[in-house]
Order: C-alpha cells, then structure tokens, then sequence
DNA sequence: GTCTATAGAAAGATAGAC
DNA sequence: GTCTATCTTTCTATAGAC
C-alpha cells in the first residue's frame, strides 16, 4: 500500500512548509497553488486532497508558525532574559532576516498582506502575535507607566515595523541604518533605568 | 472641442487619487484597473491613455503620497516643534488612521505589499519614506547615541509597525493596546532626557 | 479621450485515470 | 494520494468606434 496515513501526513507538512516560505516571501496573491504545490514535489491535483482552497493554506500555514516556536504562556520575567531578548534584537533586526528567502518571520513579512485577508487568516496571524508578544513580555524588565501600557507591544512594534521597512526601501545604505536605529532603541528598552 | 488638456489632467488626478486610495486599502493584487477606473468615474478602456501599465500606476500613485505633505528636506530641530510630533503621535497612532478606508499612510498600509515589487515601486515607496523620515528628524531633539544612531528612523518604524500590526490583528482590544502602547513609547522619545 | 468588445494569459478549482 | 486534463473565472492589455 504505497500510500499511508503517515505518507499522506508527510505530504501535508511539506505543503505547508512550502506554503509558508513561499507566502511570507511574496505574498498570498503572488504565489499560486502551482508554485507552493511544485515547491513540495507534487503538481496540483493533488493540493485539493489536503485542503479546501487557498485561503484555508493560508490559514494553516501562518498558524504552523505559532506551533513552531511562540506559542508561550506569558512567565514572570528574570534578569537573565534580558540575554535573550539582546540575541533577538541582534537576529530579528539584522540585513540576514531582511534578505532571508524562506525563514522570514511572517509577523513582520505579512503585516500588510494578512489585513486585507478574511477572519480565518487574521485569527491566525493574531494567534502567532499573541504567543510572541507573550513570549517577549515575559523576558522584558521595562515596566509601563500605567496599566494600559505594554512595553512589549511597542517593543514588538518596533521590530516588525523595522523589518517591514528594510525590506520594502530600495537603499541599502538606508535600509541597514534603520535596522541599526532600531537595534539602538531595542536595546534601549532592555534596561528599566534608561 | 470637449476633450482639452486640463481635462486630461483632471483625469489623471482623479486615477491617481482613486488608485492611492485603494491600492492604499487593499494592496497591489487585490485592486483591478477596472476597480480604479469604475471609482473615478471611468471604464477600463481609458486607462492606458494615462498610464502604461498597472505597476506604472502603483508606483506613480505612491508618490503622489509624497508630493502632497512629504517632501521636506532635513531643518533643525526647535523644542517647539515637539508639539507638532505629540499631534502626529496621536493621529498615527489611532483607531481612525488604522480604520480609515481611503486615506491611510501608505508607508505603514503598504510596507510588505510594496517588498515584492519592481524597482520604480519601491523607489517611489523609499523616496515617500525618505520625505516622512527627514520631516521627522527635523523636529525631533532627541540625540543618536553614535553616528550611526538615527532616532528618526527608530520613531517612525515605531509608528509603521504599530499601525500594521493594529490593523492585522483580529482582537479589537488588542489592537488598541497595541496602539497606545506605541503611542506611550513614542512620546517618551520626545523628551530628550528620558 | 473615452467607450464597448475582445484577445490572451493566468490561476483556482474539479474530474477521472492510475 | 497523486497525476494529467479541463472547466471557469478573472484580469491585463489591445482594437476600433465615436
């Protein structure tokens, strides 16, 4: 029996796979089920066996980054964490994840693409946002200043808009300073005296 | 003679502010010639008397953002001016700029859309950026911390990605934490001792 | 300059063979 | 489950009338 349960999972996870990194690179409308489809060694016929449309790929695919490596519940932050959020500034912002074809982070690759998307997509593009800027706010010292303030929203902000930015400007020289600009504030935020 | 030049150029400007306003809205792919031309008030069939193709459209329509309030070369910075920063803070940073259907800051509605275009779009995305960028760095006191430090850049990634990232999440309460979030950083960037 | 009509290409989705 | 073939729709771009 040439084709199992778990072949037919292995078939899916390439998909999606696929998906994602054809997606955050270009775009939903720029990438057509033929290219996510012949990206995983398969032709089109079979997309239809693993999802109902394009969308619902989408949805998938933005969610598989959430499993990947965001999906925390918010902890009590330690000192030492504040290590851990220098090495994202450094990788997050730097001309490496800009310039990255296949491993962009989608929450700064896609921003402007998921909200136009229907309800399916933004949910998921909500839920990868949400495990992220849990996962930062439990590493961040910086205290608001006030109840309704949180420092790890603008901190996120800051390196998807930064990112988002490099990207879309058409000078080197320019993009690599504002990534520097926003490592430099970045950092900034990790000491609570500032 | 019914057809004169100042027609045409009336013509022009109202493809131009139709296309800025959707394309704006609902990114490159997702607008059609026909969308725009129906919106000013004109069929398909006249486009390409105006315009060559549809990106020459997107990347002249980008520009028109430039034109209109951006434009401004580098000045030095007056402590008055960081008033004039607080009431960009404050609209930037709103439910109503994030909401609104037509007139949007393309820079922070269209960051990732404009990433996969042609060169000619993204000169005219990074020449918009360049006008908002210097405007900014013109009335903002605070000082790099190196002469490679551009806090200008760091403050306007701020508000691009605050704005994308509000108007991707499906959370309305998010959205809004997101915002005030940014707009509490941004403000405290204004005050050169903080 | 703007219109209607249409050519030509691309892509989402389905049908049926293996 | 995956393949090839095809239906159908949509859209960019062009042609020709007024």
């Amino acid at each position: 029996m040439p084709y199992t349960a778990a072949h037919k999972q292995r078939s899916r996870e390439r998909i999606l796979a696929s998906a994602l990194a054809l997606f955050t690179r270009q775009g939903f409308e720029q990438v057509s089920i033929n290219d996510i489809m012949a990206d995983a060694g398969m032709t089109r016929g079979a997309f239809y066996a693993h999802f109902s449309s394009k969308g619902d790929l989408y949805a998938e695919a933005v969610l598989t980054a959430t499993v990947k490596n965001n999906d925390v519940p918010a902890t009590e932050p330690a000192a030492a964490d504040s290590l851990q959020l220098a090495g994202l500034i450094a990788g997050y912002l730097s001309q490496a994840h800009v310039k990255n074809d296949r491993g962009g982070c989608p929450l700064a690759f896609l921003a402007t693409d998921i909200a136009t998307r229907d309800d399916r997509v933004r949910a998921a593009y909500t839920r990868v946002y949400k495990g992220f800027s849990n996962k930062i706010r439990g590493q961040l010292l910086l205290p608001g200043e006030g109840p309704d303030d949180d420092p790890a929203l603008a901190f996120l902000a800051l390196l998807i808009g930064g990112v988002a930015v490099a990207r879309a400007i058409n000078d080197e020289a320019l993009s690599e300073r504002v990534l520097a600009a926003c490592r430099q504030r970045a950092m900034a935020m990790l000491t609570t005296g500032e």
